[in-house]
This record gives C-alpha cells, structure tokens and sequence, in this order.
DNA sequence: TTTACTGTTAGGAC
DNA sequence: TGTCCTAACAGTAA
C-alpha cells in the first residue's frame, strides 16, 4: 500500500536487514510475464557485491552498492518489501529474490503486477529522467508555493503529480486536505498564500506521523480521516458527515462541512 | 458475477 | 507550448 511513508517503511527494512551482506544470487520469482523487471545480465551486476546504502525518492527507493549500480525498486500499487530470515517461508507472488550468503533475503511481492525495478547508474540521473518533483518531506516553502499554488487545475490532483510533489498518493492527499480543511476539488490558484503555506505543513506533518508509525494505521490518532472513508462516517473534526466524490478520476473522502474552497 | 483499488503513463482535449 | 483529464494496465478481494 505504498505511498511515500509506506514506502520509507519499506527503505528502513532494506536498512535493517539488507545492507553489508555479500549477494549470492537475484532470482526471478514465479510468473512474471508483463512486468518491468532488469534483464538477467543486468541482474548478474549485483552478485558477489553488498548494498552499502538505501535511499528514497518520492515513491522510488534505491538500494545502492559500493560505487557500482544502485538497484531502484518501485512497488505501484500493492508491491511490498520484506527482508526473510533463512528459516522463514517465501509468500505467495514473489516476484524478485536477493538472496545473501547465509540464507537471509530480500523479497519484492507484487500480486498486482503494477511495481518495477530497474538497474540504475546513478539516484539523481533517474529522478530526473523521471521527471519526478521535489520529495514531499523536503520541499521548501517557496517551492511548495511555486508548485503547488501554481496549479490552475484541483489542488488534490496536484499534490498527486508525482512531477511537481513527488511521495503524495491518494490516501495522504485526503488526509492532509482533511487536515488543513481544504476541498480535494478546490482550485489550487484559488487558495491564497496562507492556506498555501498551511497546506505545506499539514502535509509534511501528516507524511512524517504515518513514516514515524512505520507506516502503521492503528498507531494513528483516532480523529483522522483514515480510520473513517467511508461514505456517511462521521467526521473527526467537527459535526458533519464524511462525502464522496472523484476528483481528478480517483475516489476523494472528504468533509463538505469543515473543509472549503478558495 | 461485478466492482473497486493506496500508482503511473500515453494520448487526446483544452 | 503547456497543462489537464481519462483510460488502460493486471490481478485480487469484497
């Protein structure tokens, strides 16, 4: 379920568990007709090296080995990430295996077929091959304005334009707009620089509480809306009822009583 | 059986 | 030239 913290979830396992140990071998795992997955040449690069470092992009994450190619995971729309000890079971649709010496490994799960992974030179090369913005934890102020306020179209749909914000999908797009009390269709040029500069940090707040839960709903606090979209719940905030709309042709919960327009 | 889905992108409309 | 919107991708689960 990856956005940016679920994302940062996945990075830290790779931290944790993957790094410094030598790679024995990269395994395809069972039926992966239609995905974007390296070639095997490209695959063998990374036998007999260690990652020495995982970072993250926005929704990419790399896992780099010592001045040789970085190995950029991205997990679409159910992909998911574990690091398995030796004595512990594979899941069903494992698509990727790096196994280590000694038997512990890493695994990309993907059922819906929609993550990619791809051999890269270089972190800052490929994001701007991507073409992906600024990551959402750290823009600037200025730039969150430029970007974001630019927009003449709804504001949730550009905090979802991974080319200008890169890490905010649909669920943080709602709960952030939640937050800051502003509606998913609002046009962003609308907002005055107030709300603006609001919206910016009620964005990096909520990415920063979801990544400091490692990504764990539960541990949220019981008002946000993540724990309510559905169509009628009652809102956390104040007396109204939660609605449901499409904004930008993805599913939006929101409050039409504490959240406004322009 | 039908429907929706937490992401990305190509292609067409404005 | 941008910018924005929609449909499509593939598979599962409710």
């Amino acid at each position: 379920m990856p956005e940016l913290p679920e994302v940062e979830a996945a990075r830290r396992r790779i931290e944790r568990g993957a790094l410094n140990r030598t790679i024995e071998a990269v395994t395809y795992g069972d039926d992966i007709t239609h995905m974007d997955l390296p070639d095997r040449a490209a695959l063998d690069r990374f036998t007999g090296t260690q990652f020495s470092t995982a970072t993250r992009h926005g929704k990419f994450i790399f896992a780099g080995t010592q001045g040789g190619p970085w190995m950029m995971i991205h997990l679409g729309m159910a992909g998911s990430i574990r690091v398995m000890d030796a004595d512990e079971v594979d899941a069903d649709y494992i698509r990727l295996t790096v196994a280590f010496e000694g038997g512990t490994r890493l695994t990309f799960r993907d059922p819906r077929k929609f993550g990619e992974i791809v051999v890269v030179e270089g972190v800052e090369d490929y994001v701007a091959e991507r073409g992906l913005g600024p990551d959402a934890l750290t823009i600037g102020d200025n730039a969150f304005a430029d970007v974001i306020g630019g927009t003449r179209g709804a504001v949730k749909s550009a905090l979802l334009a991974q080319s200008k914000l890169a890490g905010v999908g649909n669920l943080w797009a709602d709960e952030s707009l939640y937050r800051a009390g502003i509606l998913p269709d609002a046009r962003a040029c609308d907002l005055d620089a107030g709300r603006i500069g609001q919206l910016h940090g009620v964005v990096g707040d909520t990415l920063k509480a979801v990544v400091d839960t490692d990504a764990v709903y539960s541990k949220l606090p019981a008002d946000w809306l993540i724990h309510r979209r559905d169509e009628g719940a009652d809102c956390g905030i104040c007396d109204g009822a939660i609605g449901k709309t499409k904004v930008g042709g993805r599913t939006s919960y929101f409050c039409p009583d504490h959240q406004t327009g322009g």
